[in-house]
DNA sequence: TCTGGGGTCCTAGGACCC
DNA sequence: TCTGGGGTCCTAGGACCC
């Protein structure tokens, strides 16, 4: 049986929150005018994270550095991001949503995709839609696009379509004559570097991908990822809207420094920072980690990376920053780094200790440092989205 | 002009085991 | 002296997403 997918994309999400608030709060409406979301203007690492439309219109792109962007538009409206508003506000519009139909799927803080089989029908599908999208719009005060197909694929492709505040259809026979003009690069999980290498091959058009031999894509991308592209490029995609939001299987931070550090101690410092991020965020969930990684950036950009498993799974600060201690003499060469990460992965969530095991007299004294650091930065623990 | 932060999945090679 | 086939686990790197 045929499905009917909606999937629901908030425009220019995180500058629409910011604007929301703002207008509340009597100030301009920034989506009118060239604004980004972005970091500190004085710091040259800030990039954008998102852009109005009008700002988009100057050329200005999420992910542009904001250095570049203000180049492109001088009076360009910086504002900073709000990490807890923009909670609030997806949860409030993913609870819209939810009344359309409960299968849904958070794909990220600011899109969902909702199985509407059985809930309307094609004849129906753009009238529901553009119901939804009114409804976001006159209760939460910011728009989003609806794309409508027969799977979660084309119901994407088709939210990407013309913004913002629309709604658009992308079922099977629209395919050829919506799908297949567009580049490559518009379709999903096609990045820059599969791009430059279909390219290459003069496949340009989701068209031309979509009728190219799947034993050629192989040889270019792996047989894998060419199955898809070859299945996507022909519209076909047969995953289930997922309702049950998957286990975290990783937890990382990062920092980027103002400028490159080559100190030993200056590195160890934020190595000790990120180490006390992951292992709270983890302890406020109730993991513990068995596999610990670390890795640098250098000035070129390059990254070097290493992980090991540990003896036992742990939630420990001093354990977990040890090993990334251990670890980074190994892939840092002492020449200046922009940026240090650490990372933790393979969670076990049983809360059995094995003090047995690891008598270390120590370790109290730890697992009390971390107590008071997580009393310390206690918040409520966040079902938070990534972006 | 100088490029953030946080994730997922895949690949490929080596170690190790039967 | 040269030799199998399959399986799992670990690790480094790459590509993509928002």
């Amino acid at each position: 049986m045929s499905r009917i997918i909606f999937h629901i994309d908030v425009n220019s999400a995180f500058l629409s929150w910011n604007a929301v608030k703002m207008v509340s709060g009597g100030e301009p409406d920034i989506r009118l005018v060239p604004s980004v979301v972005s970091g500190d203007p004085a710091d040259r690492r800030s990039i954008v994270t998102a852009a109005s439309m009008p700002a988009k219109k100057l050329g200005i792109k999420t992910a542009e550095p904001l250095s570049s962007a203000l180049r492109k538009c001088p009076d360009l409206v910086v504002v900073r991001g709000d990490w807890e508003w923009y909670k609030r506000c997806s949860a409030a519009f993913v609870e819209i949503c939810r009344r359309y139909s409960p299968v849904l799927q958070r794909f990220s803080i600011d899109e969902c995709f909702l199985d509407m089989t059985g809930r309307t029908e094609k004849k129906t599908a753009v009238e529901t839609a553009t119901r939804l999208k009114d409804e976001v719009k006159s209760q939460l005060g910011f728009t989003v696009n609806v794309g409508i197909g027969s799977n979660k694929l084309l119901a994407k492709m088709a939210s990407d379509f013309e913004k913002p505040d629309r709604v658009h259809t992308l079922w099977m026979e629209e395919v050829p004559g919506k799908m297949w003009p567009l580049k490559v690069r518009d379709l999903l999980w096609v990045g820059k570097k599969t791009e430059e290498k279909l390219g290459a091959r003069g496949i340009d058009t989701v068209g031309q991908l979509a009728g190219t031999d799947p034993a050629l894509l192989a040889e270019l991308v792996g047989k894998k990822f060419a199955q898809q592209l070859h299945e996507n490029a022909n519209g076909r995609d047969d995953e289930p809207v997922e309702t049950e939001r998957a286990e975290p299987k990783s937890c990382s931070a990062e920092r980027t420094f103002a400028h490159d550090l080559s100190a030993p101690e200056d590195v160890d410092r934020q190595l000790f920072n990120v180490a006390c991020i992951v292992a709270h965020r983890i302890r406020r969930e109730g993991f513990r980690a068995q596999c610990v990684s670390v890795a640098v950036k250098y000035k070129d950009f390059s990254v070097s990376q290493k992980q090991c498993t540990l003896p036992h799974p742990t939630d420990v600060t001093a354990i977990i920053l040890n090993a990334g201690r251990r670890l980074l003499p190994d892939i840092w060469d002492g020449t200046p780094i922009r940026q240090v990460s650490l990372g933790v992965s393979h969670f076990v969530r049983d809360r059995s200790e094995q003090l047995v095991l690891f008598e270390d007299s120590r370790l109290e004294y730890y697992r009390q440092w971390d107590r008071d650091y997580d009393a310390a930065h206690a918040r409520p623990a966040g079902d938070d989205a990534a972006e």
